[in-house]
Order: C-alpha cells, then sequence, then structure tokens
DNA sequence: CCAGAATGCGAGCGACCGCTCGTGTTTGTC
DNA sequence: GACAAACACGAGCGGTCGCTCGCATTCTGG
C-alpha cells in the first residue's frame, strides 16, 4: 500500500529520495483531510469544491492543508488513488471466479450487489468518476480504473463466449459497464424499498441482455425455460 | 412559440409588460450569441464556460452580451428552452404514434434511432442534461423535460402492459430512459461503424428487456421464435 | 432629418479561489 | 532542557470570472 502521499512543501526539488518524515499527527491530518475532501466533493462535485471549503470541512486552515497536498488535484488523486486500491480488493471478490457452473443471474446479481454496497459505502467514487468536470491527471487514475474494470470484465465474457470476435467483446463489456453505471445512478437516487427495485432491473436488464449470447452454455435456474 | 428573451438591460422591474423591443439586429446577436454558448458549452460543460469566452466565441463584447441576457443562468436556460421546444417536435414524432401492430424491435429501433439523430443533431443537449455542475434554475428545465420524457415513455408502457402498477410502470419508464442515456454516451464516444454498433446493441438491451414485459402481446419479427 | 431607443464596446469592479508565506506551536531526539 | 523538524495558522497575493458602467454608434418612428 503506497502510503506515502506526495509532500506539499517540498516544493518541487526531490520527490522519491525525500519522502518528508510524517509523525503519527500528520497521518491522522491526511486521513482527515481526505475524508472531508470526500464529503465535499460527493456533495458539490469537484470543480465547485474549494480548497479552503475542504479545509474548513475538516476544521483546519487552508495552510494546513497544502502542508500535506501539492494542490487541489493531489487531493483528488490520492483519494481516487486509495479508493482505487480498496475497489481491486472488492472487485477482485465480484468478478475474478468465472465459476462456468453458476447460473448466469446468480453471477451477474452476486457481482452487481457486491459493486453496488462498494458504491454505497464510497459515494465519492461515483462523483469522482461520473463527473465531466475533472481536469488532467484525475483522468489518468479514472482511465487506468476504467480500462482494469473492462478487461476484467471482457475477461468474463471472453470465458463465456470463447468465440466471439474481439471487437464484439470489448462492446459488450462496454455495454455491461455503461448499464451497471445507468442502473447504479438510478437506485442511488432511490431510497429504501424503491432503491433495491432499481437494483433489481438493473440485474434484470444484464441477464437479459447477455442470455442470447452465452445461449444454453450456463445453466439457468429451473422451470425458467421454455 | 416564446420569443421574447429576458432582457439584459432592465434590472429587475418590468418583465413582461415591457418586453424590450428588439431590432433585427437584436435577434440575430441573441441567436449568434446561443450558437456560441452552445459551442462553449459543449466543449468545456457549463460551469467551465465563460461568459466571455461565449462572447468572444461569438465576436461580441461582454457588454454586447449582457445586454441580450441578464446573467450567465440565463443563457443557458433560454438554450435549454429552445432546445426542449424542437426536442418535443422530435420525439412527438418518435414517441407518439403507440401502434400497437408493429414488432416491439421495430418500435424501439425506430426511437432510438429518432432520439439518437437528435442528439448527434445538437451536441449540448447531453451536456446541458448530463452535467452534475449545473446550478439552481436550470435544473428546473431539465426536470421538465425529465418528466415529460417519463410520462411519454410511462404512457407508451402503459398502452402495451394495461395491467402493471403504476409504480412498476414509472420503475420501467426510468430503466428505459437511464439505459438510453448510458447507451448514447457510449454511442457518441466512438465514431463511424463502431458508434453504430453501439446503437445496435443498445436496441438490443431495450428490446430484451421489455420483450419478457410486453409478452406476446406485441408481434415478433418471423424466424425469431423458439 | 433628428430625437430617442436599441445596440455595441471594453476597461474595470467586486468577489472568490487556489495557493503562499511569515510566524507561532507541538513533537521527537539527544 | 535544547534544538530541529514537523505541524498549524490565517491574512493575503495573483488571477479569473461574472457582471457593470459610461460612452460611442446605428437604427427607427414621426
Amino acid at each position: 500500500m503506497p502510503d506515502n502521499v506526495p509532500d506539499g512543501r517540498g516544493s518541487g526539488s526531490q520527490e522519491k529520495d525525500q519522502p518528508r518524515r510524517r509523525q503519527a499527527r500528520g497521518e491522522r491530518r491526511i486521513a482527515q483531510l481526505l475524508e472531508a475532501a470526500a464529503t465535499v466533493f460527493t456533495t458539490t462535485g469537484y470543480t465547485a469544491a474549494s480548497t479552503n471549503a475542504i479545509a474548513r470541512e475538516a476544521g483546519v486552515s487552508p495552510g494546513t492543508l497544502y502542508q500535506f497536498f501539492p494542490n487541489k488535484e493531489a487531493i483528488a488523486i490520492e483519494l481516487g488513488g486509495r479508493l482505487m486500491h480498496e475497489m481491486r480488493e472488492t472487485y477482485g471478490e465480484a468478478l475474478a471466479p468465472v465459476d462456468p457452473a453458476t447460473p448466469l443471474e446468480e453471477a451477474v446479481g452476486a457481482a452487481v450487489d457486491r459493486f453496488f454496497a462498494f458504491n454505497c459505502e464510497h459515494p465519492v467514487f461515483f462523483a469522482l468518476m461520473h463527473g465531466p468536470d475533472i481536469p488532467g491527471r484525475i483522468t489518468e487514475e479514472h482511465d487506468a480504473l476504467h480500462a482494469s474494470l473492462l478487461s476484467r470484465i471482457e475477461g468474463l465474457l471472453s470465458s463465456l463466449l470463447p468465440d466471439a470476435p474481439p471487437a464484439d467483446l470489448t462492446r459488450t463489456a462496454n455495454m455491461c459497464l455503461g448499464l451497471y453505471k445507468a442502473g447504479l445512478e438510478l437506485a442511488l437516487a432511490h431510497e429504501g424499498a424503491e432503491r433495491d427495485g432499481y437494483v433489481q432491473e438493473l440485474k434484470n436488464v444484464l441477464v437479459r441482455y447477455l442470455e442470447p449470447l452465452v445461449g444454453g452454455r450456463l445453466g439457468r435456474a429451473p422451470g425458467t425455460g421454455p
């Protein structure tokens, strides 16, 4: 785990040889600031979020914030990095086992449930990934995660459709991810039972979309056949 | 058609009794400014777009811009209004005829094609509706269009599913719209044959999602049955 | 043809934002 | 306890942005 946050004060000479010795207090402040940033980013979006507001939310002064982060972008990058790390663990569990014996409905349902739980626990994730107002560097992180997710889905699909052209596989993976994001947005916009309803609909969409592709390759729940 | 744009100079006393007599030159400038705003909004988004940039794009001074629009928000509102007007005409054609004899695939395909053509002709539309960075008033217009679209889809669905609970109908309509937006985003991100491929996949998603709901109520293309 | 309205200009005002800097406080080390 | 490094503060700098104002120019009705 890359615990070394890029320094704020070291104005650009050394980067790797002087990792800026941190005290326990500093690490706590960093976590505190990232949590505050997550809150502000979630409510106002990245561009509209002011560093002063983040500092205020964290209960520190603007100067203190810049003790630990060289600029506003670095805050989002570090936050995105930690999120991606946790995400990798989550969807590692969610998408890794391509057990070809489980019914499609179960596989899709389990994957959606895991991803959805992650997005509920980390609302910033959606805000950072979905926002079209995000400048330069963060896009790289975004693209990295996107590509990573996509290749996972693609791999999963290729094990179900070994005889499909790669281009179709990529397109199908993109569709799945896009459909998930759409369903996620709808589900997050509702609460309680209604939310669960949208999650179920999302699963229906994905299952029905993929079912004709995998054909009879995967098992189907008994009683649903013609 | 509401041709009266809210005045810029009349600093807030009269609004309806003094519609600010316009010359032909003024109307031309307004159209010119809206076109420039559409360009800038499309490329940079609403919040990042500066009024000076819009004026520069239109080839006029900032002061001239504020002769016709009281503030930046009014530009987006007027633009959104005109877009909504044109949209209503388009999807009036796209969704109005609920001919219960046409196959589901044809109906969905035609609707998607019309909407997609509209979004290709007016890229601003997607930028204004999809951006999470849009302040206050515009959201009202957005919600109005959203609700309008939704009730149309809902009505269309209810004619196919007369015995479904209203709550399910609303949810299904929301899903359709969300799925369309997701597919639109993917299609717009590609070009040429790849774009067409995504459009086709979007149609597949919608048809397969709705097919089990409408059951055998609508006709199916010959040769696709079991 | 001319008075007044509509249109056009662009320097610049006030507000805010990202970020800095000088200074003061806390913490770890000997 | 002394010294340095890390931490904390907050006024404020430079810059941008939305928007204004005074004034010049063009159109239009009588």
